[in-house]
DNA sequence: AGCTATTCATAAAT
DNA sequence: TATTTATGAATAGCT
């Protein structure tokens, strides 16, 4: 029957452990989209399943903002006595945003960290390329392809239906509507698929 | 009054983007540690406002989370042709899946540099250390004690009200909680406020 | 910053 | 495993 409260502490049951993590990254990962689209910005996640099996969030691209969040030397300083700070009515708020800041100095520390290492004076990085990976990026090509032809389909019928409303409006990520005012994704960034071939 | 439908789609008044993001990113965060909480994942987080301002969100830590993110060979792939990616119903739900896949093919090439970064025989690590980003460090550690004072008071009101509850369960991060039921999150880690000093 | 009316997310059930 | 439904949560618009 419906929705029930639950308690936020760890799910036991293997089973709908399993079933909250689906549904709830899925609901993170919207949420993220949401919030890039809206406000303009720019947001990675990393999620590592109980499993271990990771998922990322990222845009514009995950790497993009780990290499600016890793490196940028302008990034701003939260200000503990403002804003946020002073409203937590929960012990889980308190743990959060204390978890925050907390990241914060280390993620600082590891910036120097990054920082001292690009002085490295060296030839390191033209060592020999290495193949490691190939096999895997083709079975990731090998899907996107597939996934092409799905999404492409589906963004026809889609726009069919909902071309007169505002297409631009749900298309952030998509550079242009073709001249039958079909979403056509894969048009704006044709390399995107090959480029690792 | 109340909540209207809004359209996903940047917003152009400035007042209320802000406020837009100060909430929205306040609700992506603690959906991220519903998620850590209940499901046992780990989750690393980070969100550039539009004006190129950085907040962080990790569960252990922003950082391990890339580590492991940019170097582990384990890094499952997502079969593509598998759950998730069937039950697209909007043109925003194909975007953002078509992103995650980009995304994925993104980080998996740039862990392949990664790795081979990491062959580097060499020494430059070793560079003479710099004393960049102390000041901000210090900074940090200055607003890390002061936030410490509030935390510890506000968290002395809360448990005391809440003590007969489920203390373990609302306190996720922190390890123990001291003999009279209070919680005292900076016990567990004396040295985390003190080692960049 | 707080306050509601609503929409949205999602725990259970199927 | 995917869908449905009833409820709890998040949050847009105001003040």
């Amino acid at each position: 029957m419906g929705r029930q409260k639950i308690e936020i502490k760890k799910i036991e049951n293997e089973d709908s452990r399993q079933v909250c993590f689906s549904k709830r990254r899925a609901g993170l990962f919207k949420k993220a989209s949401e919030l890039c689209i809206l406000c303009g910005a720019e947001i990675a996640i990393i999620v590592f399943s109980p499993a271990g099996k990771a998922f990322s969030f990222g845009h514009p691209c995950v790497d993009t903002i780990i290499d600016r969040f890793l490196t940028s030397s302008t990034t701003a300083i939260l200000d503990v006595s403002s804003n946020d700070r002073h409203r937590a009515t929960t012990l889980q708020e308190l743990n959060q945003q204390y978890m925050e800041l907390l990241n914060q100095v280390e993620a600082e520390r590891k910036k120097g960290e990054s920082l001292k290492r690009k002085r490295c004076p060296g030839f390191w990085w033209e060592a020999p390329v290495e193949d490691m990976g190939l096999q895997e990026l083709e079975k990731y090509r090998a899907g996107m392809e597939e996934l092409r032809k799905k999404v492409a389909k589906r963004v026809n019928e889609l726009a069919l239906g909902a071309a007169a409303a505002s297409p631009a409006a749900t298309t952030p990520f998509f550079g242009r509507i073709n001249s039958v005012g079909v979403v056509d994704p894969f048009d704006a960034k044709p390399s995107a698929t090959q480029r690792f071939l």
